[in-house]
DNA sequence: TTATAAACAGACCGGTTGTCCTGTTTTGTC
DNA sequence: GACAAAACAGGACAACCGGTCTGTTTATAA
């Protein structure tokens, strides 16, 4: 006898188990070389239910992008620097947070939002336009961050963050490349080692000694 | 009366020209978007001719990654840095040439090893070293150039080098992902607010006189 | 000339891709 | 309960992909 099957709506989370292979198989493997079939297939989803939640291959990138890569940067970025005692500090934090994470877990996928920017930015311009958005956001949380440490300004904060994230990004594209993630403290490490440091009363000579020191330290 | 065909074999053209077409293509819509038809009919080649020099798509990548990314990365960075006076003076030749060429091609690529890094390293592990070997050539060359500087060592060279191209190869990712330059340049600012800046007295004017018309050159 | 291999031409094929389409079942509303 | 809309199932399909295969032409060397 044939077991009565019954079958439960569940939108939502229909919706957010293909969100969740979609954008684990996207980061994996890439956007191109993810096929809606093998989704289908680790989601355990039809294509009627696919197609009725995301129209297309696109759709379903689209809203990769904007639910869970523009979160996987604010929870892993945005949230600890504005959380952290000054922006220097919470780069330091969020650099040696990844970079731990990495080592513990043995292998580097590379950052989310790079990931998908790099492959999809001149595909498409709705793709591109909500990527640098991610992006522009990231940047200002930094220079924002920083403009509330010291409102009468010491080095420029958008520069400061501009760089910030162009070496955050450029590090974990080497990491990724190397599958080593020691390029992300060699790059933390040559960020905190120009710092200026500014005013911070009897702080700052020893900070420059350190920094001279550190040369011979290698 | 049909024309008489001649065929002309030309083994080294032939293959040159796939190179460029595929090395075109990889770069403007990625590895797993170029079909093998598209760069047939742009290459104006036929299957058997093309599968005779590159007897896979994989084997055909690799060669623009050995061949032509390499090259890329040598002409526009490593060949630069080692003409000039110093590691960071030819950091900032390179930075503000490549700024210069991309505004005025009016679009931004990205850079030719990130391209092909983000989407080829966790695809294949022979992609993989292939190009971390380019960033190792890369940054070594860089740390080389700043050890002959100041032998009794500034900064340490493999973190400076680590920094340079790490916030180069994110800041065009940004750039090309908002699909502007200026973020470059807001990076290299933020790399030379930091530097301690040696004196530079009144040779500034003759280098920069020397970096514009390298540009040109360039 | 002749043999021999390299260089090239072009058709062919199995497998996959993204999308569409037609039904069926569940859910919410009056 | 009636009814409409949403949620889901699952097959069909045309286009395309990368690789292979057979055959022809050109270059090379004996």
């Amino acid at each position: 006898m044939a077991m009565r099957k019954k079958r439960t709506n569940d939108p939502e989370g229909m919706r957010r188990r293909v969100l969740d292979v979609a954008d684990d198989s996207f980061q994996a493997r890439g956007y191109h070389a993810s096929s809606l079939g093998d989704l289908m297939a680790a989601a355990g989803v039809t294509g009627g239910a696919l197609h009725h939640h995301f129209p297309t291959k696109k759709a379903l990138a689209l809203a990769v992008i904007e639910e869970r890569v523009a979160a996987a940067v604010r929870e892993t970025w945005i949230d600890p620097v504005l959380a952290a005692p000054s922006a220097r500090e919470g780069v330091r934090v969020v650099f040696e947070a990844v970079a731990a994470e990495l080592e513990r877990q043995g292998y580097v996928r590379g950052c989310p939002l790079n990931n998908l920017a790099h492959e999809l930015s001149l595909a498409d311009d709705e793709f591109r336009s909500a990527l640098a958005r991610i992006f522009a956001n990231w940047r200002q949380a930094i220079a924002d961050k920083m403009r509330a440490d010291q409102p009468d300004g010491g080095a420029d904060p958008e520069r400061f963050a501009a760089l910030v994230v162009a070496a955050y990004s450029g590090a974990m594209s080497m990491a990724k490349t190397a599958q080593d993630a020691g390029v992300l403290r060699a790059c933390l490490r040559g960020l905190e080692s120009f710092e200026p440091s500014p005013s911070q009363g009897r702080l700052t000579a020893k900070r420059r000694r350190r920094v001279l020191s550190r040369a011979k330290i290698g």
